[in-house]
RNA sequence: GCGGACGUGGCGGAACUGGUAGACGCGCAGGUCUCAGAAGCCUGUGGCCGCAAGGCCGUGGAAGUUCGAUUCUUCUCGUCCGCACCA
């Protein structure tokens, strides 16, 4: 053992001892409490960042820690490898996609072995290898049989910039989930997945992850799936109210002209069905108002006049366009010259296309009450529509109760007091228009006098009685698309049959394999396309010559399901065998990005909830406790003085600060001065940190240390290189505890426990102190602290160089055993 | 616009269910060692006054509850994040 503490030799002597003695490789073992620790996987990208570091490094205390506790602890790696990075580099430097994630895994498999994480590697798997994505195949298959999947044509989110398609979740705010770049809607066939019948399931069952979840993230959780309460109810459309012939080339503020004629339209029975969460207000419905795209629209298309028809063509192009972020779209549409027959009161009123109906959301269509919503009432102004109060504000305002409580009848609800509705007090109290808040009712016929609540039940039953409608539940959610117009996928199983349409590859015949290579071109058409012997197959039913699927599929579904192949990664029959997933899963904790937040951890839950129902897990939920970790950022130095932002690198740049550490000015080497800012480290930016250079530097226990110390997990963690140097003085101190002592430890042998009030008072304080940091450390690490339970050691290490000498031995061994934990 | 979270030294951040605010680390200052530097070690480090002992102020701001508030309540200001016409 040297005096000194040379990181690089001890880790390595460590990291091959691990290596020979696989000593982190587990199998179930029924007379031990299992805990499955699970971070995010890596997508291999080709060399690991910071972020990587600290998500592994949390996850590897923890893992140690359960370890230390006795529990049998599963803690496995592997590969998110399917994905766009790999079609870049096929087209930027013509690589062999395969090749290029085989190469990429190799590396960083590397770095993750000189980081020194604990990972069972005999469980390593890769989304890119056959032996995986035969069961993406197969689920697919087990999801078509269950009625879960389908084909339609739809409009979708399109990301001009990586040309292809994206589920909503990966569209979130209009913008590419990738890029960064808005997403435009285009008309596409894909296949969906119904992850909408499991909608009330995702919801609900968040009650029994609540405690072990981010609170941020359950709330995102529920906003996006947004379950409402409502009801449905028809209206009747009336026919035009004037002849096509005489109404072309006339423009008309459509205000006016309501009310005159209704000469009905052929077969004119059509019912046009809307959604509400109002129906109290139904009385004030002004108009009706179509989405573009709903099927009414296209009904009527051929007796519209053109100048309707251009006007509405010109809303849906207009629709299409990327949405920048910041601006709300203004209120725009056109009168069908068309009624309606409001059923409650028999009025007749305008049907409109408005361009803030949304086809897919309830059904396309929306009842306008201009007095009592605030986009009803903006499109109101905007054309003259009328405006009818039929609610009025009670005095005290809030008639539902405070914080949403939810009263049911039947499988009908009423609505929360929820975001939009400001409850009475502040529309109120001046009688101002819209008034968007619970009232009671006025101008309603028979309803008048109800309060809101009273009439939203009664009014749905009504119509339920009466049969022009029903009490409705609807969500935000959609369905998943999942069609990729790309090569580095997982090839749908399916084949298109001329005479049998669209027909699943059998079991037996999976996986469907990737080609070795295709063109890739990025221009949005399905590469696979271009491989004939890909193409060309002979359909399972008919056997006459068919086509394959060319598109594959969206990898956020190989990620859905892979935690479960850990438990089982050599199964050539099944994604696992369920036996043995018994012992392992749930995953007890999960670690990663909250970026995720929406996306993989939705469609994990789901995927858990299908395999539930197929058999083969037993549960709900996949993920008992989730740990979301922050950011890695640092410094940036850049000059936009020429209006695009241009990046220099830390080490180009003289940095003056003043003499408590604050930045006071930066230049370039020639003088230039730059602003400065903390932004997410990235290459382009220059602000990036290479894991390898720091272990080369520091070794990987300061490292991590310095990770786990510098920042609460969830924060975002400011990277600063002088902070690392704390943590190598730590370890520098304990490493030379250790080889101060071990000699003495060698020949010590400790039997049964010295006496709690031992009468040597620095013995006393030392043992009294290493108790303390023993249960401080235990309670942040349950905490999922790991910041404190550093400190706590250091306090320790302190107290031991401050008793000056000759502490007794087990003090010592504990404060061994502890460190350990931590790193 | 709607919703959520958070405001503590120069910085990252501690403070368990209301009980000595600022643990631990970085940075900074002084000292020691050295021909010198680096590393190490020691001391100091919220602000103001004071040679010192000590005193006063202090957890964004204002008020309130309490013997006692960083912690609880109300208002207000600020920052960050999420959603984007979801009927």
């Amino acid at each position: 053992m040297d005096e000194k503490y040379f990181p690089q030799k001890v880790e390595k002597k460590w990291q091959q001892k691990w290596q020979e003695s696989a000593c982190f490789h587990t199998e179930p073992d029924a007379d031990r409490p299992k805990f499955y620790q699970l971070e995010m996987l890596p997508y291999p990208s080709g060399n690991l960042h910071m972020g990587h570091v600290r998500n592994y490094a949390v996850g590897d205390a923890l893992a140690w820690y359960k370890r230390l506790c006795g529990y049998n602890v599963l803690h496995p790696i592997g590969w998110d490898s399917f994905g766009q990075p790999a079609e870049d580099a096929a087209i930027k430097r013509g690589e062999n996609p395969r090749l290029w994630t085989e190469r990429n895994i190799q590396l960083m498999t590397g770095q993750l072995k000189r980081l020194g994480i604990g990972y069972d590697w005999e469980r390593q798997i890769a989304a890119h290898r056959p032996d995986y994505y035969k069961f993406d195949q197969w689920f697919f298959l087990k999801m078509y049989e269950r009625g879960l999947v389908y084909k339609k044509m739809s409009e979708v989110n399109w990301c001009e910039t990586d040309q292809t398609t994206l589920s909503n979740e990966q569209a979130s705010g209009g913008l590419c989930w990738r890029c960064g770049n808005p997403v435009i809607k285009k008309e596409i066939e894909q296949w969906f997945l119904k992850i909408t019948d499991y909608a009330d399931q995702l919801l609900d069952d968040m009650a029994e992850i609540e405690d072990g979840w981010p609170a941020h993230v359950i709330k995102r959780q529920r906003d996006w799936i947004g379950r409402s309460y409502g009801a449905y109810i028809d209206f009747e459309a009336l026919g035009r109210a004037r002849d096509a012939s005489k109404s072309a080339g006339e423009s008309k503020s459509a205000g006016e002209n309501v009310g005159s004629s209704n000469h009905g339209i052929a077969g004119s029975a059509t019912k046009i069905r809307v959604f509400t969460t109002r129906v109290d207000t139904i009385f004030g419905a002004t108009a009706l108002v179509l989405s573009p795209r709903h099927p009414f629209v296209s009904e009527v298309w051929d007796s519209l006049d053109s100048e309707i028809r251009e006007k509405i063509e010109a809303i849906r192009a207009e629709l299409a366009k990327p949405q920048r972020r910041d601006e709300e779209l203004q209120k725009d549409g056109v009168y069908l010259d068309i009624k309606a027959l409001n059923p409650f009161n028999q009025a007749e009123i305008p049907i409109w296309v408005g361009n803030y109906v949304m086809i897919e959301y309830g059904t396309g269509a929306l009842m306008s009450v201009p007095a009592h919503d605030e986009r009803d009432f903006e499109f109101a102004k905007r054309f003259g529509l009328e405006i009818k109060q039929v609610v009025e504000p009670i005095a005290g305002g809030i008639t539902l109760e405070a914080g949403g409580i939810v009263p049911e009848i039947g499988d009908y609800k009423i609505p929360e007091a929820s975001s939009g509705h400001n409850n009475g007090s502040k529309a109120g109290n001046n009688g101002k228009l819209p008034f968007t808040g619970y009232g009671k009712l006025i101008n309603s016929a028979e309803w008048t006098g109800l309060t809101s609540e009273e009439a939203l039940r009664k009014m749905a039953e009504y119509a339920r009685e009466k049969g022009f409608g029903e009490p409705a539940v609807t969500f935000r959610l959609r369905d998943w698309g999942i069609s990729r117009q790309r090569f580095w996928g997982a090839p749908i199983p399916i084949i298109n049959c001329e005479k049998c349409g669209a027909v699943p590859v059998r079991y037996e015949d999976l996986p469907v394999e990737l080609p070795e290579d295709a063109p890739i071109t990025g221009t949005g058409e399905s590469p696979l396309a271009k491989v004939p012997e890909f193409i060309n197959t002979i359909c399972p039913k008919c056997q006459s010559p068919a086509r394959r699927e060319t598109d594959t599929m969206d990898t956020f579904v190989d990620s859905s399901w892979y935690y479960y192949r850990y438990t089982d990664p050599k199964n050539s029959e099944l994604p696992f065998d369920p036996e043995i997933a018994r012992y392992w899963t749930p995953v007890d904790q999960y670690i990663g990005g909250d970026d995720h937040a929406v996306m993989h951890l939705i469609y994990a839950r789901f995927w858990t909830k299908f395999m539930r129902d197929i058999g083969l897990v037993d549960f709900n939920e996949p993920f008992r406790r989730l740990l979301t970790q922050g950011m890695v950022v640092g410094e940036t130095f850049f000059d936009d003085s020429g209006g695009k932002r241009q990046y220099f690198p830390p080490d180009s740049v003289i940095v003056k600060r003043d003499n408590k550490g604050r930045i006071l000015s930066a230049e370039t080497k020639d003088g230039k001065s730059l602003k400065y800012a903390i932004e997410r480290m990235s290459k382009s930016k220059g602000n990036g940190v290479d894991p390898d250079e720091m272990i080369e530097a520091f070794g990987s226990d300061a490292t991590r240390l310095f990770v786990l110390f510098a920042a609460p997990v969830e924060n975002e963690l400011v990277w600063h290189e002088s902070g690392i140097d704390g943590a190598v003085r730590f370890l520098q101190r304990v490493w030379k505890l250790v080889y101060r002592w071990h000699n003495v430890f060698q020949g010590f042998s400790y039997e049964g426990s010295l006496p709690s009030n031992n009468d040597n008072p620095v013995v006393r304080r030392l043992r009294r102190k290493t108790h303390q940091t023993i249960q401080r450390v235990t309670a942040a690490l349950e905490s999922l602290q790991f910041n404190t339970p550093v400190a706590a050691l250091m306090e320790l290490c302190n107290a031991i160089y401050d008793s000056n000498l000759e502490p007794e031995k087990a003090d010592a061994e504990e404060i061994f055993a502890m460190y350990e934990a931590v790193s």
